[in-house]
DNA sequence: ATGGCAATCTGTAACGTTTCAGTATATTGA
DNA sequence: TCAATATACTGAAACGTTACAGATTGCCAT
């Protein structure tokens, strides 16, 4: 049995909604004329076009999806790829508003591949690929040699990176300047009177891990301050191993005075150590972390603060995929955002 | 021109994916029996069948959804309705893990369908209704009577929503017994000898508003402690405005002794007004609060908490909905889940 | 007049799938 | 032996869309 009652001439019986087909018997049109005044198409007459369009709009008309994606290919869907088991406190849900935020105003919709822990971060691109279930990929987590990009660059398949790579291709990209905030971060400290650091790291393997580390060892070298090894943990740890970690490097005779977080839930954790080890934030150390939502001051008033904007990331991802879409040169629609300064919610102590 | 090379044969050339088409000319059956092949379809002999799941398997042959949609209406999509402007330090992210996880195992796709502050809740539902975009639908922000639910039951169309509704429509749900978590919380402030309770709670018009007002109420009169009105507020409002809502009431004569809070960001919020007011938690309050993640117990040890796991609800959410979808009782795929019991981390101090 | 051409419109086919209505062959019952 | 029937398979049509290759009309230059 078909689902639906729709006979030859296209008049929609009760619930079917509306085709080409009704369009045309309403119009007393062709199918084609119909389907070329709906999209402007030069060989339509105006008053034909606008009459359609009218109609059209009245009646509610909406293109079937799949009628589309099977002529054309074009599936209307941009993915985004997560990985399901990193980040708590996660800022995932904020680059999703980003991007729901753009595509809202687009045909597109977003769907969410996921993949975890015991996958190859490959094959839900692959998957994508193969099967075209989308126009366009986002994906974070980036590498300097990411043979996701590498693979799409391949494929033909339109995409952008939460982060850069580095390995002489080019397409969009959104980053955050993880090089200048490590800068700041350390400057800070220093100004403060801090100059034995430790940077709390995102995971090696990452693009930004190494922004990161360069940007604190230029800083390390201008200021002249020097740095505690905290290099067995980066902010995938968890938040216990971090604890527990910075307790035992705060009771280290030559312990830190000053730490940089590269994530906000990694700085409770960094602080919730620094006091198990008996010291006191503020006083015997201050740390500087990014954070997405403004919230730890809540926590520590003493805390610095640099702010990273996730949603921001979103929309700007999304905005690149459909601009590369829309036949922009990928080049052209690359983003590295400037950290903003470094923000204190309490006087400084003086040491 | 068209944009695949397939001739006539069904013999993919090069690039084009395999199709029923192409299994059809290797196996050197007919497209239909290769489907019915495929879906294990009883008139298929039983060698047939297994010499075309074979080749399929070998060619990584996966039928192309669009071809399945247009013809069979079946979207294979699940559809996760969102708001996107509440929820600072969000669940979002974990429901979406937990229905990803669900869904991967599953030819099911999952499209997050956003709507905004400014939008009608109804929109989204009405176009994933008439546009017949998705297979099932996931709502949360559930209210008593909630026209969403209503709606999708009149058009047929299976969902499950995060909270309950209360109009006497069967439908698929997962709560968490907000009930009981506000009868446990105050039951604890009042062990510790609190009796002048304040109540951050849901947003009204929600459903768990309702469950937890009717907790808080009823443990209340059982362990006779009395309510200080706080409802200027709810976890909905701003960081900012929880705070100052707090200082103020902290600063009165009959101020409160303990409070119980719906959301942890907004716990921020409450210690941070507590302190504003120069009151300690642990000696002048306390507060019990909900938490999706481990992390307030870093912020003050003095907190109490109750663990929700909202990837649990993603995961069973995204379960009942298939469920229903595939043709069980949608009265059978209704889940409320029970309480875990008020956590402490420091010992309490005596009042 | 006639051929050419621009301006509008149209029918057909195809994308990949499933369903319907068969067809061909082998097997059974009388 | 012949018809009835079960088994295993098949072609055609349809879902809604777009691209291709016309078709029709009116108008202008020759």
């Amino acid at each position: 049995m078909d689902r639906q009652r729709t006979d030859k001439s296209g008049e929609t019986s009760a619930q079917g909604r509306p085709t080409l087909k009704t369009l045309a018997f309403m119009t007393g049109l062709g199918v084609t004329t119909v389907s070329r005044a709906l999209k402007d198409a030069p060989e339509i007459g105006a008053e034909t076009r606008r009459r359609v369009q009218l109609v059209a709009k009245q009646i509610g008309y909406r293109p079937n999806r799949a009628g589309v994606r099977l002529r054309t290919g074009r599936t209307n869907v941009i993915s985004l790829v997560l990985n399901t088991d990193r980040e708590i406190m996660s800022f995932v849900s904020d680059i999703i508003y980003g991007v729901s935020e753009v595509l809202a105003e687009t045909p597109y919709h977003l769907i969410v591949t996921p993949y975890s822990r015991s996958q190859d971060p490959m094959e839900p691109i692959r998957y994508l690929v193969e099967t075209g279930s989308a126009d366009g990929v986002i994906i974070s987590r980036t590498q300097p040699n990411d043979p996701r990009a590498r693979y799409m660059l391949e494929h033909g398949m339109p995409f952008a990176t939460h982060g850069r790579t580095d390995m002489g291709l080019v397409h969009p990209y959104h980053d955050f300047d993880n090089h200048v905030f490590a800068m700041e971060a350390v400057r800070r400290l220093a100004s403060m009177g801090r100059h034995k650091l430790a940077l709390l790291s995102p995971p090696p393997g990452l693009t930004y891990y190494g922004h990161t580390l360069n940007g604190f060892a230029d800083a390390l070298s201008e200021v002249g301050a020097s740095e505690i090894p905290f290099n067995t943990v980066s902010i995938d740890h968890t938040i216990e191993q971090i604890r527990t970690r910075t307790a035992q490097v705060m009771r280290r005779e030559n312990r830190p005075d000053g730490f940089v977080s590269s994530a906000a839930a990694a700085t409770l954790a960094i602080v919730a150590g620094i006091e198990d080890a008996g010291l006191k934030l503020g006083r015997d150390v201050d740390v500087v972390s990014k954070q997405s939502s403004d919230l730890l001051h809540l926590f520590r008033p003493e805390l610095l603060v640099v702010n990273e904007n996730f949603r921001l990331a979103g929309s700007d991802l999304a905005r690149s995929v459909l601009g590369w879409i829309g036949g922009a040169a990928p080049g052209s629609l690359q983003r590295l955002v400037a950290t903003g300064e470094v923000q204190a919610f309490s006087p400084p102590v003086s040491v």
